[in-house]
RNA sequence: GCCGAGGUAGCUCAGUGGCAGAGCAGCCGCCUUGUAAGCGGCAGGUCGUGGGUUCAAUCCCCACCCUCGGCUCCA
C-alpha cells in the first residue's frame, strides 16, 4: 500500500520529519507536539502558504503557522470572515455576498441586501449569535478547485461572485480579485457545510471550531470596488483573535486610543472647539491651545531660521490667473473654496502657498549663488473638502501648513533633499517621535505632467537620499503628487499608530509654468528645481496627532500651564502669589488657585489638567522657603527648596525643548 | 458627495405627544484645608435650524446645518 510508504519532510531548523505518505501539515505538527499542533492554523509548504489539510510529497519543506502570529491571525481573520457571511446569509434569505478579507486587526465582509436593506446594531448581536454556532458546530474547511464554469454554476444566484469568477478568469483580476481565488485556470472554492460555500484562495483554518474569540465592532456602507459611482454596499467591521485575553488585550487598547481622541481632549483641555455657527471643518483656538500652538510654531521658525530658511509671507486670496498658471484650477478645482467674483477678476482662497513663493522668486533676477534659496511661510491655506471626510484636526477645511519652497539646481538636489530628510528627523524627534517611516510615492500617467526624463530623474534624486540616509522604504506606485514624485515620512506614535507628517516634493513643473530662471556660473539662463517640504505638514493635524501621543500630557516645554501653586489655607495665598511672581518673571507659565476648594480637590483639578507640577505651600513651607512638589507621573516630595525646584524646572524645560 | 448613527444645561448623559431631569463644572455661603472629589444653596435649556402634522411637538414627518463611524477623495 502507497499509504503505509514513508516520506520525509524538512522542518524550520533544518531537520527532517518521517511521516507516512499522505500525511498534511497537521500531522507534522501533531508529531512536534500537541501543543503546536493546537496552536497551529496553517502552514507555509515551500514558501507558499497552504491548508494544514492539504498532503504534502516527499522532500517538501513544511513550517507551521501557529494562531499567535501575525500571519496566523490573519488567517483566523478570513476564515471568521467566512464564517460572518455564512452567518449573514442564513439570517438574511437573499443576501448578495462580495469580498471579505483579512485587514490589520480584523476583518471585514461586505454584503449586498436585497430591498436595499441595511444591518442594525440588532442584527449585529443576532449574527454574532449565529457566527458562535457555526463555530460551536465545528464545520470543517473543505476546499476545491472548480472550472470557471462550474464556479458560475455553483455562484449562480450571487452576482458579485460571479463577477469576481469571470474577471479572474479573463485575467482581468485586480489584488483584491485574486485574494478572493487564487487566479488561474480554474478557481479555488472553501465549503463548509452543505449550505455554504465562498470563493477563497485561503488557506483556512481546518475547521470553524478554531475561531470563536470574535466581535462584531460596527457596520457602514462601502462601495463595491470602492468606485463611488458603484452600488452601496453594507460592511460589517470584526475582530478576531487567536484567545479570550488577546482579544480583550485588543479591546482595551481601543478604548486607551478613545481616551486619547484629540476631540475629546481637546474640549476637556479647553483648547479649541469647532463652533458649528464657523461651519464645518474650520477651528477656534482658545488659550490654552494656541499657547501650545504658539510654541510650536516658535520652535519651528526658531529651527527654520537656524536652518538656512527665509521668512515670506503671502496673502489668502489670489487671482484665477494665477491658479491657472500654477495648474491648480486645473487639477484640483474640485477641491478649492469657489470663487470670488469681484470688480477686477475672480480670487480664489489658496489651496497652497507655493505660487506665490514662485512669484517671489521671479520678481528679480536670481545668480546661482543665491541657490539653494529655501523660503518658509507658516501660511494658511483653505481646502473644499467633502463634508464627509471633515474629521476634527486631522481633516480640517482651514489649516496653515509649516511651508517651505526650495529653488535648488540640479546638481545640489539630491545633497539638499539628503539635509531635507535630516532637518525634519531632527525637528520631528523633539517632539517625542523617534521611529520613522518613508515612503516614496511615483508617478500617475493619468494625473500628471512633464516628460518621462525630468520624472525619472526626480525619482532617482529622492531615492538616493533615502538610500543615502541608509532606511527602509516603501513604494507608492501612482501615488505622487501631479507634478513631481515624493518622500512621505510616517511617525509611529506613543501606542503605536502610524501617522503621516512630513513630505518632501521634487517639482519640475511649476518652474517650468513660472518661466522661473537664475544665471549660472556659466552666464546662461537655466531652470531651477523646486521642492516642496511640509514638516508638520498642516499645524492643525500635528497638533491633533500631538495630543494624542501625549495623551494630553504635553512635556512641560509645551505645557500650557507648567506649574500650579496651591496654598495650603488662605492664609498662605500671598506667599503663594509671590511664588507666582517669580516664576512668571522668569517666563515660566505658572498659576495659583485660591483656597476656597479643599486642597485634595484643588489637586485633583490640577491632575485632570495634566499640569506638570504642582506646588503646595503651607506653614512649613512659608517659613523655611520650602515647597512640596507634586509633579505629574511622580512621586511627592516635601519641602523642597524652592530654588531647587525651580533649576529643575528649568531643566526640565530646556531639555524638552532641546535650547 | 455616498451609506449608517446622532445633536437635550459649559461637559457627560437620562427622558417624554401635555410645566424639561441628573452628575460634574459655574456662582453664593459655610468649612481653613498638607497631596486625586468637604457640606449646603442658587443659577443655568427656543431640547441643532427652518417648515409640516396635531387642540398641543423636544418627541411624529420633511428639508437643511453640524457631529460621529465608514466608503470615496486628500495637491
Amino acid at each position: 500500500m502507497s499509504g503505509s510508504a514513508l516520506i520525509d519532510v524538512r522542518l524550520p531548523d533544518g531537520s527532517s520529519k518521517q511521516i507516512t505518505e499522505g500525511s498534511n501539515a497537521l500531522d507534522v505538527a501533531a508529531a512536534i507536539g500537541s501543543r503546536l499542533a493546537k496552536a497551529a492554523v496553517a502552514a507555509v509548504v515551500n514558501d507558499h502558504e497552504a491548508d494544514l489539510t492539504a498532503p504534502l510529497a516527499n522532500g517538501d519543506r513544511v513550517s507551521i503557522i501557529t494562531a499567535d502570529s501575525d500571519a496566523g491571525r490573519h488567517v483566523l481573520r478570513h476564515s471568521t470572515a467566512h464564517v460572518l457571511a455564512q452567518a449573514v446569509l442564513q439570517l438574511f434569505p437573499g443576501a448578495k455576498f462580495t469580498i471579505g478579507p483579512a485587514i490589520e486587526d480584523g476583518f471585514y465582509y461586505d454584503f449586498d441586501l436585497p430591498g436595499g436593506r441595511t444591518f442594525t446594531d440588532e442584527d449585529l448581536v443576532a449574527i454574532s449569535e449565529r457566527m458562535k454556532q457555526i463555530v460551536d458546530a465545528d464545520q470543517p474547511f473543505v476546499r476545491s478547485e472548480l472550472s470557471p464554469k462550474e464556479a458560475l454554476h455553483v455562484f449562480a444566484d450571487q452576482p458579485y461572485k460571479c463577477e469576481i469568477i469571470q474577471r479572474v478568469t479573463a485575467g482581468a483580476a485586480d489584488d483584491g480579485d485574486a485574494g478572493e481565488v487564487g487566479g488561474g485556470d480554474s478557481v479555488s472554492v472553501y465549503r463548509n457545510s452543505d449550505t455554504f460555500v465562498d470563493l477563497c484562495r485561503g488557506p483556512h483554518v481546518p475547521s470553524t471550531g478554531r475561531l470563536g474569540h470574535f466581535a462584531l465592532m460596527k457596520v457602514a456602507g462601502a462601495y463595491w470596488r470602492g468606485n463611488e459611482k458603484g452600488p452601496m454596499l453594507q460592511r460589517i467591521y470584526g475582530t478576531a483573535w487567536e484567545s479570550k485575553a488577546a482579544l480583550q488585550e485588543h479591546l482595551v487598547r481601543l478604548e486607551e486610543a478613545e481616551k486619547r481622541d484629540h476631540r475629546k481632549l481637546a474640549t476637556e483641555m479647553d483648547l479649541l472647539s469647532f463652533p458649528s455657527e464657523l461651519g464645518g471643518g474650520l477651528a477656534v483656538w482658545h488659550p490654552k491651545g494656541a499657547i501650545v500652538r504658539k510654541l510650536m510654531e516658535d520652535y519651528s521658525r526658531e529651527r527654520h531660521q537656524n536652518g538656512g530658511y527665509q521668512f515670506v509671507y503671502s496673502p489668502h486670496l489670489a487671482n484665477a490667473q494665477l491658479f491657472e498658471t500654477s495648474g491648480h484650477l486645473h487639477f484640483y478645482k474640485d477641491g478649492m473654496y469657489p470663487p470670488m467674483e469681484m470688480d477686477n477678476g475672480t480670487y480664489y482662497p489658496k489651496p497652497m502657498n507655493c505660487p506665490m513663493h514662485c512669484l517671489i522668486y521671479r520678481d528679480r533676477q536670481r545668480s546661482y549663488r543665491e541657490l539653494p534659496l529655501r523660503l518658509f511661510e507658516l501660511g494658511t491655506v483653505y481646502r473644499y473638502e467633502r463634508a464627509g471626510t471633515l474629521h476634527g484636526l486631522l481633516r480640517i477645511r482651514g489649516f496653515t501648513q509649516d511651508d517651505s519652497h526650495i529653488f535648488c539646481t540640479q546638481e545640489q538636489l539630491a545633497e539638499e533633499i539628503a539635509s531635507l530628510l535630516d532637518f525634519v528627523l531632527s525637528v520631528l524627534r523633539r517632539f517625542g517621535f523617534d521611529d520613522f517611516s518613508y515612503k516614496l510615492s511615483t508617478r500617475n500617467k493619468e494625473k500628471s505632467v512633464g516628460s518621462d526624463e525630468i520624472w525619472e530623474k526626480a525619482t532617482a534624486a529622492l531615492r538616493s537620499a533615502l538610500e543615502r540616509l541608509g532606511v527602509q522604504y516603501t513604494i507608492g506606485e501612482g501615488d505622487a503628487a501631479f507634478y513631481g514624485p515624493k518622500i512621505d515620512v510616517d511617525v509611529r506614535d506613543a501606542i503605536g499608530r502610524k501617522w503621516q507628517l512630513s513630505t518632501i516634493q521634487a517639482d519640475f513643473q511649476l518652474p517650468e509654468r513660472f518661466g522661473l530662471e537664475y544665471v549660472g556660473a556659466d552666464n546662461q539662463r537655466h531652470r531651477p528645481i523646486m521642492l516642496h517640504r511640509a514638516l508638520f505638514g498642516s499645524i492643525e493635524r500635528f497638533f491633533g496627532v500631538l495630543l494624542e501621543h501625549y495623551g494630553g500630557s504635553f512635556p512641560t516645554w509645551l505645557a500650557p500651564v507648567q506649574v500650579r501653586i496651591l496654598p495650603v489655607t488662605t492664609a498662605h495665598e500671598a506667599h503663594a502669589a509671590s511664588l507666582v511672581d517669580r516664576l512668571a518673571k522668569d517666563c515660566f507659565r505658572v498659576d495659583t488657585i485660591a483656597a476656597d476648594e479643599q486642597l485634595g480637590k484643588r489637586i485633583r483639578a490640577a491632575k485632570l489638567e495634566r499640569v506638570p507640577y504642582v506646588l503646595v505651600v503651607g506653614d512649613d513651607d512659608v517659613k523655611a522657603g520650602t515647597v512640596g512638589v507634586n509633579p505629574r507621573g511622580g512621586e511627592v516630595q516635601r519641602d523642597t527648596p524652592f530654588e531647587t525646584f525651580v533649576e529643575r524646572l528649568r531643566v526640565d524645560v530646556l531639555e524638552g525643548s532641546g535650547r
